[in-house]
DNA sequence: TCAATATCATTTCAAATGCAACGAATTTGG
DNA sequence: CCAAATTCGTTGCATTTGAAATGATATTGA
């Protein structure tokens, strides 16, 4: 079937690759750049402004990162002195990772700059075609759940994307 | 601005990433256990398959992938003979990069499978918003375009996209 | 003509990545 | 109570990656 006629530039996985990784670059210049943070190191840091202290695990399960890259990204952002590890109290396994007070106030510079290229993509389109757009993301996501050969999604990502239908028209 | 209320989950790069993330990896669990191959390799043959005999620079100019990363991909392809080097006629610097009846007919088994995938991911959501879903794309291609932090576009997704306003109302 | 410059493909090298293994700590089950 | 199994974070290791350097060929301009 659609032997010779097949074009990569219109193959849909192709297509979101493309575009993610342009706009993930476009957006690690800006963090890169003014506090030299990678993408792994990004994802830690906001995800601690919201869950305070945390464990490898807990980011593993919720940034969407394996865990090594987590704990190496959390060992950077340490040295750099963005993020504190602490023993958790009870658990002796467990490392309460949480961020300092330069964490915080990188975060403070770098969310206004995120936040803008985030709204000067999304002002391109309406309002209705954005939310258009990502319900259409959830709908795929949806299939891949169902899907034993894909990767589950993480509960967080599941719990937002399932609140994301706030116009059922 | 919205200092503390920032929810990676709902951040319009992130969600990009997972999405294409988990795409991108279901795709290749498909080509890579039936024929071993990654995802740079995927993409040398499929636009091979388009443009009979190309140079590395042809390929690295219309897929989005690095200069070195497609040199690499065309070595491994062609030590699995599925894809043939020789001296372009002409200019001698270049190199005529070509499918072998091999490569030919390892595409003709994965193609299928891939539009399958494409297909099934597609027909969760109608042909209305797909399109929407596509235009949206268009538009943050767009917005990026005229960015001089972002990275430039292939040739190649510049013309496709452009014609991918198939259905104007 | 022939030096200077540009382009092409590959290679080098350092950094990033992911899987699996590891040691430490905890929980479980008998 | 303690051995087996599990979970946690890290590290080893082999592979992948991309930026820059390299060598080879072409093109340009004086």
């Amino acid at each position: 079937m659609t032997p010779d006629d097949f074009h990569l530039s219109s193959f849909l996985p192709y297509r979101l690759a493309v575009l993610s990784e342009r706009v993930s670059r476009r957006l690690s210049v800006e963090y890169g750049r003014t506090h030299g943070l990678a993408v792994a190191e990004w994802r830690v840091l906001v995800h601690l402004l919201r869950c305070g202290a945390v464990s490898v695990r807990d980011i593993h399960n919720c940034v969407n990162l394996e865990k090594p890259r987590v704990s190496r990204a959390v060992s950077r952002l340490e040295t750099e002195g963005l993020v504190q590890k602490a023993q958790g109290s009870g658990d002796g396994r467990l490392v309460a990772i949480s961020l300092t007070e330069a964490g915080r106030s990188a975060l403070a510079d770098i969310i206004p700059a995120a936040t803008r290229i985030e709204a000067y993509l999304q002002n391109a389109v309406s309002p209705e075609d954005l939310n258009t757009f990502f319900n259409v993301m959830e709908r795929m996501h949806a299939v891949l759940d169902e899907d034993p050969e894909a990767k589950p999604r993480t509960a967080m990502d599941l719990a937002t994307d399932a609140k994301a239908r706030p116009a059922p028209t």
